[in-house]
DNA sequence: TCCCCTCGAGTTCA
DNA sequence: CTCGAGGGGA
């Protein structure tokens, strides 16, 4: 251990670390406003902790992160808990689950269980606000929250109000009975508009919301906002003259809290081992957005109260219960620098490298910054803490930095004028009016290596087997220079590359062959023009038919097309009256044909606007995309009124919600692969 | 001139 | 998937 060797920085850091998550957990528990999400603040907790037992004699005193919960606010009647209230610890994959189902076995047989056959309930993990109700003989007498988990506040004025909490139970017996309160969505989205209207604060989140409701003066508040709750516990129980029988287990204290009247949520399961629970959580992972309720995990239970009464607390929580979370989708993070990128029209993009977090279940290094005015925008520096999150579940984005980290001295970063890594002179400019830095830059090798990598690539010639990597190596052994250099290949050049062997040489040389024929819009988007992409060439190539004809179109004929402006009509009008680009082009065309686009004569489809969503099973978008056009459809790329149909594979996205509500007819796979041979056949 | 609709470009990870 | 910007109809 590094006892000494703690630097300053780092205790810096912990102290800054402890302010900052004190202040959070402040605004959390006690004003019920957040200004950071619970994942950004359990982010930063963490690495407190990380930090703590990487230097063990710092880590003593109070760090806020002992600390259960929240001091009770003035505002309703502190009363103790008879039961100490406690909260799970967390685990966030298989590996630490199993370890505590290890932990629990071994204490087991410690504690004198001679053959421990625990089994598991495993229930959704709700997140809202846990509410402790008292029923005596049967009746409501008191609920109270959670507080710090020894004290809680008096909300039982409007905790009647809940429909889901009996005010008399169906049996005379006294209860402690715990339930977590919940804000449906739809609610949270009413209420939330409703106050943005008045022009009154919004709630963060529905849990928020909930815990906001709850603790109101007027139960009349709380009523009007539906809430609801969800029993799961029972922490004290008195059966005398009832005929009532003691749970023996944590599912009959469901059973039971459900037979009195208080509502249960259904989704629960008993299960026999470890893989079952596992089953479980994987089972709703996907699902976990579909309830009205927020989920943030599955919590694990010991099903036997006798093993739970043996197994009991630590000082922080109860080890006969776990909360197996699901993967944080924000998280915190350090910029360590800012990289520029460049693309193959030059456009110069920032991107922040990290240190490594796990975001929603993958290991997050890089994030986009886009641009200069995003950096602004942001004010992000190399040093800053940051929150990232995942935009549309995959690509990383950084949501906000937090300043409070901020180390001293650093910069606001600064876009360079020269960016080295274009190669050449490494000039750039930006264009009054546009976003992005483009790389002007004479003989960019940078430039150069980027439009042959987009050459060779999916949406140009398609040559199977040549990525970037083996573009560099052909680049750096001089053995191309030029797009028509690709053609002139040898065998023995290729062999001359390393890890190239028979086989790899044979593939490669088959691929090129292959693409020696070429339709004329991939040879158009081959090029690299500027705003020439997939469509526009598409549009240009069934226009003019032919490359001659492309050529020595004029500026007005280009902007006779519909769909083609100005803009576009320039850059492609000035690319084909560059000496260079048509020397290149020359020789080029010396080794490949051209495919002409011809009238279809089947054009069932004319005039569709097809949009594709999610993954299918039988095709790729792209073959799917290519027969439908060969029917005469248009593939779009985004969902509107005018489109005719969205194809939804699995897992489809915001698309198929966007099409619902603009009441696009929805085809699945097996719909759209009948429909499309009905087509062929008539 | 103001929107709405598209397209192009850039990006991450398993 | 998102953002910025071009194209075109109202």
């Amino acid at each position: 251990m590094k006892q000494k060797g703690v630097s300053k920085e780092v205790l810096m850091r912990m102290q800054a670390l402890r302010a900052l998550i004190e202040y959070h957990r402040a605004l959390y528990h006690e004003k019920d406003a957040p200004e950071i999400t619970d994942e950004a603040y359990d982010s930063l907790v963490s690495e407190l902790q990380n930090l703590e037992e990487m230097s063990p004699s710092i880590g003593e005193g109070v760090s806020p992160r002992d600390v259960i919960g929240g001091a009770p606010s003035d505002a309703f009647k502190k009363v103790k808990h008879s039961v100490r209230q406690w909260s799970f610890d967390n685990v966030f994959d298989e590996a630490e689950l199993s370890l505590w189902s290890d932990r629990v076995h071994k204490l087991l047989a410690g504690g004198g269980v001679s053959k421990p056959a625990p089994t598991y309930v495993a229930e959704h993990k709700i997140d809202g606000l846990k509410v402790v109700v008292v029923y005596e003989k049967g009746v409501l007498v008191r609920a109270l929250t959670r507080g710090d988990g020894i004290t809680g506040e008096d909300i039982t004025h409007t905790v009647r109000t809940i429909k889901d909490v009996p005010h008399v139970l169906k049996e005379q017996i006294s209860l402690i009975a715990v339930g977590e309160a919940w804000l449906p969505h739809k609610e949270f989205v009413r209420i939330n508009a409703l106050r943005e209207k008045k022009g009154e604060p919004v709630f963060a989140n529905p849990r928020n919301a909930a815990a906001g409701s709850v603790r109101q003066l007027d139960p009349e508040i709380t009523r009007e906002r539906n809430i609801r709750m969800f029993f799961y516990d029972i922490d004290f129980i008195d059966v005398v003259n009832t005929d009532v029988l003691s749970p023996d287990t944590q599912e009959d204290e469901l059973a039971l809290l459900k037979k009195v009247g208080c509502t249960v949520n259904p989704h629960f399961a008993v299960c026999r081992t470890l893989s079952d629970v596992v089953a479980y959580y994987t089972k709703w992972t996907p699902k976990k957005d579909a309830e009205q309720y927020g989920m943030d995990g599955v919590v694990v239970k010991i099903n036997e109260i006798s093993y739970q009464r043996i197994l009991g607390y630590t000082a922080k929580a109860p080890r006969f219960g776990i909360a197996f979370k699901f993967p944080a989708e924000q998280a915190t993070t350090i910029v360590e620098d800012i990289v520029l990128q460049v693309g193959r029209t030059g456009v110069v993009t920032p991107v922040a490298h990290l240190r490594p977090v796990r975001i929603a279940g993958s290991l997050v290094s890089r994030a986009t910054l886009h641009n200069e005015d995003q950096i602004k925008r942001l004010d992000v520096r190399v040093g800053d803490t940051v929150i990232m999150q995942k935009a549309g579940d995959v690509i990383p984005e950084i949501v906000q930095v937090v300043l409070e980290l901020r180390p001293q001295k650093t910069k606001p970063y600064v876009f360079p004028r020269k960016v080295p890594e274009c190669g050449g002179d490494g000039a750039i400019e930006r264009v009054v009016g546009e976003s992005a830095y483009r790389c002007v830059a004479k003989n960019s090798d940078t430039l150069h290596r980027a439009r042959l990598y987009y050459f060779v690539g999916k949406h140009a010639f398609n040559i199977d087997g040549m990525g970037e990597k083996i573009v560099d190596a052909l680049l750096d052994a001089q053995l191309i220079n030029s797009y028509a250099d690709i053609f002139t290949l040898a065998r023995g050049d290729v062999l001359a590359l390393p890890h190239f062997k028979d086989t790899a040489a044979d593939n490669l040389l088959t691929s090129i062959e292959r693409a020696r024929t070429v339709p004329l819009e991939r040879l158009l988007i081959s090029l690299s023009i500027a705003h020439i992409g997939n469509e526009t060439a598409r549009l240009i190539a069934r226009h003019f038919k032919s490359l001659a004809a492309i050529r020595t179109a004029t500026l007005d004929q280009l902007e006779a097309i519909h769909g083609i402006g100005s803009v576009v009509a320039h850059s492609l009008y000035v690319w084909m009256r560059t000496k260079d680009h048509m020397e290149e082009l020359d020789r080029l065309l010396a080794h490949v044909t051209i495919v002409n686009p011809e009238e279809k004569e089947e054009q069932a489809f004319l005039g569709q606007i097809f949009v594709f969503t999610g993954t299918l099973a039988t095709l790729s978008r792209d073959e799917a995309s290519e027969r439908v056009r060969d029917l005469g459809a248009h593939v779009a790329s985004s969902v509107s009124k005018k489109t005719t149909y969205l194809v939804a594979g699995v897992e489809a996205g915001s698309k198929k919600e966007l099409a619902e509500s603009l009441g696009v007819q929805i085809l699945n796979e097996e719909q759209f692969l009948a429909l499309l041979s009905r087509a062929t056949e008539g």
